[in-house]
RNA sequence: GCUCCAGUGGCGGAAUCGGUAGACGCGUCGGACUUAAAAUCCGAUCGGGGCUCAACCUCGGUGCCAGUUCAAGUCUGGCCUGGAGCACCA
């Protein structure tokens, strides 16, 4: 065996060797039980980043940890491979899209290759390929005729940059999620997918994810926003017959309000205004319509609004109040209409003030009363001015008011939710087309299932501005409708790349089917996921969509189980100098460089060293060194003591072992390999896990030290704890270690052997510090043996001339024994 | 504004149940080996005080202030600071 450490060489020869043997396949049937590791599946940017690298070792050493403990386990890989920088570089460097994906997916194929990553390549996918859009396609017809796609003319979020609409969850601070710049509101005919109809469901079914995170799943219960109140109706004054239904969560407030307020561009709005004031609206809704939506948005504006010149009648008490227009009432939530009660609401009271609008109290705090001259009162309190309702609490009055309502037929109990549908179109080419045609004489018409994939043409200009480069294909428009057979042409828009990434995790169970989307048996036995590791920029956007998608497919009898990542985590960010590594700072580190220098194994122990995964991890230089002074220091180990070591190690039992520093060798091992499968297993703390492998190649260097020449017993031991340091480094050393194996004369991979196990009562040292304290602050320790009994733990405490010197001309009031721990000794 | 998370040495971070605070590493300092360097190895490394020095002894210390407890980094209440998400959602 080579006394130095060749990483780069070990590596290739490795990597070669899995690759050829078709070391990480997975079959679909095995006699083990199953585990699904999945990592999110990245965008072929170019190269991989050192996030990417974090995220993948990750899931990588769990994949080889389940592997080794007995599962038969699916860790695939693919693309995200649909979106807008192929089609921006097409424009820019006039390269095809595809041309440019399929470069990019090359080189990190070779760069995750490089980094030993335990893929079974046979199930790879990219979602950009016919074979793969051709079921998004599929997917999207189903939903078609399940209700759950839609066409509507709708104001949607417009990026003027990016040439296209986004969808609520990528519109970012009123900004484009993708290029930052300022979103714009249009009114255009979208797909919409009725994620709404599931808003319920999604917010209730998170309590059935126990292995997510608080964050996450406070985060889309956040989004989701679902609010309990009510509607009520009121009646325009001046238009019979006419009534204008609000939302609100505080119908304990209704005999407060002092005039109403409705959206610029509610629907009724022209009908309720009256001539007189026609001029004035018509310029404040042109005004809105201009506005970006992050100035309208903006918390910091002060509000606007112009009246109506109508009135509405409260139901309640008969009082009549003017109707207004305001754009901070939001047409797309509610009803588009408000009830403004200033005493009580911050932002009616802001508005009520700036237009002399006026106020009427109608909760009181009983304790401390206001009148609400200067703020509204939002807290708790006691109905008053609120006629039947006086001397109610308001908790109770929003029962008891919305009761009332919906007896005499002007109102009802309502829950509201915050998140909206999801907007699907794009006007970009780089995605799958939306199968759909529009007949002159039919109409909407999907395309036939047997017709997919509606194939993206290839004959399109790409230096074309301000529309989508597929509208320039002379093939692609003009098509048959598929009922008449009649002239029809096709959506030109394609599908938001979310839709692609919200069941490529189902594909990997069936990758190579063509004739369905997935085989439902395979599909419910794979799935779902038992570790989903990626980022947490995918909080709501990804993990949203795709658990909508598994309930919606299930609905749609395409499988049987509801949540599709039963453990979710979600790693932290990978920074240098404090910052997050980007371009534009240059604070990038390049992987190859890493791989080049010191090689993978180095990267993948460096990347899980320092902080725990959840956690932002800080690059350094200097912890890189000292990961390959590490592994360095590890191959030494192993390689100068080739000769002593055997492979063939028999079982060792407690007492087997004469010497004591061999017992105590014993002992180490077996802590080590609990609490390194406990490290593993609870939450995945991967930096304790090689604090441990420091600690036990530590642990075997002193023993060595103090072993001039070493017997049958020293050589026995010391094979015992290098193989299973090996073994236990195994998922994260991968190729060093399998190169040890081999040149130790191991049979097979490294990987194919079974977890290290321990035994409860060596996974202990012999004696036990008990800790002796008084009044709970340490004065002594003593070594003691370890099943000594609650009674001498105290004798024994006592009779330390330390506690005997403290205690000394002292009353003990008592004596407290922690079992195997520590004695208290209370004094006063 | 609302919701959530986090504050521990010079730094990253350890510390099942409340039970030895600072594991492991980085950095720094000192030493060994070497003609020299690299590599490697050994040792020291929270702060104050005591002792001629040292071993040692002693007091304080996990953002701040209280509380519960024999015992608090850990539990409770109130603050402060930083971060994340949502944000005119009625």
């Amino acid at each position: 065996m080579k006394e130095a450490y060749f990483p780069q060489e070990i590596e290739k020869k490795w990597q070669k060797v899995w690759e050829e043997t078709g070391a990480f396949k997975t079959p679909d049937d095995s006699d083990r039980p199953k585990y699904y590791a999945l990592s999110m599946f990245p965008y072929p940017s170019g190269k991989l980043h050192m996030g990417h690298v974090r995220n993948y070792t990750i899931t990588d050493v769990i994949a080889r940890f389940k592997k080794a403990q007995g599962y038969n386990v699916l860790h695939p890989i693919g693309w995200d491979s649909f979106g807008l920088p192929a089609e921006n570089a097409a424009m820019k460097h006039g390269a095809n899209p595809e041309t440019w994906t399929d470069e990019n997916i090359a080189y990190m194929t070779k760069q995750l290759k490089m980094l030993g990553l335990s893929y079974d390549w046979d199930r790879e996918v990219a979602t950009c390929k016919p074979e793969y859009y051709k079921w998004t396609q599929w997917l999207f017809l189903q939903l078609y005729k399940k209700g759950l796609a839609y066409k509507k003319e709708a104001a949607v979020n417009w990026c003027n940059d990016c040439g296209t609409v986004l969808a609520n969850e990528q519109v970012i601070d009123g900004k484009c999620w993708r290029c930052d710049s300022v979103v714009e509101k249009k009114y255009l005919s979208q797909w919409f997918l009725k994620i709404t109809d599931y808003a319920d469901v999604l917010l209730e079914d998170l309590d059935k994810l126990p292995g997510w995170g608080d964050n996450v799943k406070i985060m889309q219960a956040n989004w989701i926003g679902k609010s309990h109140g009510a509607i009520i109706k009121f009646k325009v004054k001046e238009i019979p017959g006419m009534e204008v239904p609000v939302y609100t969560t505080r119908p304990d407030t209704v005999y407060g309000i002092t005039y109403l307020v409705v959206a610029p561009e509610y629907k009724d709005i022209e009908k309720l205004t009256t001539p007189e004031y026609r001029e004035e609206v018509e310029a404040y809704r042109a005004n809105a319509r201009k506005m970006s939506e992050i100035e309208r948005l903006s918390t910091d504006r002060t509000k606007t609004g112009v009246p109506l010149g109508t009135h509405c009648i409260n139901p309640f008490n008969g009082e009549e109040f003017p109707l207004w227009t305001a754009d901070y009432a939001l047409v797309e939530y509610g009803t588009g209409a408000v009830m403004a009660v200033p005493t009580h609401d911050t932002r009616d009271f802001d508005f009520a003030k700036k237009y002399n609008l006026p106020m009427k109290v109608v909760i009181q705090n009983t304790q401390n009363p206001s009148n609400c001259e200067n703020e509204a009162y939002t807290e708790e309190g006691i109905l008053v001015n609120s006629g039947e309702f006086n001397g109610m609490k308001n908790t109770e009055a929003k029962k008891a008011i919305t009761e009332k309502a919906a007896r005499e037929g002007f109102g009802e109990f309502k829950i509201q939710y915050r998140l909206r549908d999801w907007l699907i179109s794009r006007q970009r080419y780089w995605g799958a087309p939306i199968p759909v045609v529009y007949c002159d004489k039919c109409g909407i018409q999907p395309v036939p299932e047997d017709q997919l994939p509606v194939m993206l043409p290839k004959d399109v200009d790409f230096s074309v501005v301000g529309k989508s480069p597929i509208t320039t294909s002379p093939t692609f428009k003009d098509t048959v409708c598929p009922v008449c057979g009649g002239h029809a042409t096709r959506e030109m828009d394609t599908m938001d790349t979310f839709i692609c990434s919200s069941w490529y995790y189902l594909r990997y169970a069936d990758a190579r089917n063509d004739k369905e989307c997935f085989n439902k048996d395979k599909v419910n036995h794979w799935l779902p996921v038992d570790q989903y590791v990626g980022g947490i920029e995918h909080a709501i956007l990804h993990l949203l969509y795709s658990r909508f998608f598994t309930k919606a497919l299930r609905d749609c009898g395409l499988l049987d189980f509801d949540e599709p990542f039963k453990n979710l985590l979600t790693q932290g960010m990978v920074l240098k100098d404090g910052s997050k590594m980007s371009k534009s700072k240059g604070n990038t580190v390049d992987p190859d460089e890493i791989f080049e220098n010191y090689g993978a194994d180095t990267a993948r122990l460096f990347i899980l060293s320092d902080s725990p995964p959840a956690r932002d991890f800080d690059w350094s230089d200097a912890g890189v060194e000292g990961c390959y002074k590490f592994l360095n220091r590890v191959w030494r180990l192993i390689s100068t003591n080739a000769n002593n070591i055997s492979l063939n190690i028999p079982e060792i039992k407690a007492g087997d072992l004469k010497k004591k520093e061999n017992d105590d060798l014993l002992r180490f091992v077996h802590m080590s390999v609990k609490g390194i499968t406990n490290d593993i297993s609870n939450d995945f703390q991967f930096n304790t896990v090689i604090s441990k492998y420091r600690e036990l190649t530590n642990a075997i260097y002193d023993w060595q030290g103090r072993k001039p020449s070493l017997d049958d017993e020293d050589k026995l031991i010391l094979s015992f704890a290098i193989v299973s340091l090996m073994k236990l480094m195994s998922p994260v050393a991968v190729h060093l270690t399998e190169e040890a194996w081999h040149e130790l004369g191991g049979e097979g991979s490294i990987h194919d052997q079974a977890w290290c196990k321990w035994d409860e009562n060596l996974a202990k040292s012999s004696s036990i510090t008990l800790v002796v304290q008084i009044n709970g602050k340490v004065k002594d320790k003593i070594e003691v043996d370890e099943g000594l009994s609650q009674d001498k733990m105290k004798e024994v405490a006592l009779k330390s001339e330390k506690i005997k010197a403290l205690t000394d001309g002292k009353t003990i009031i008592k004596t407290i024994v922690v079992p195997k721990k520590l004695v208290n000794v209370v004094v006063k």
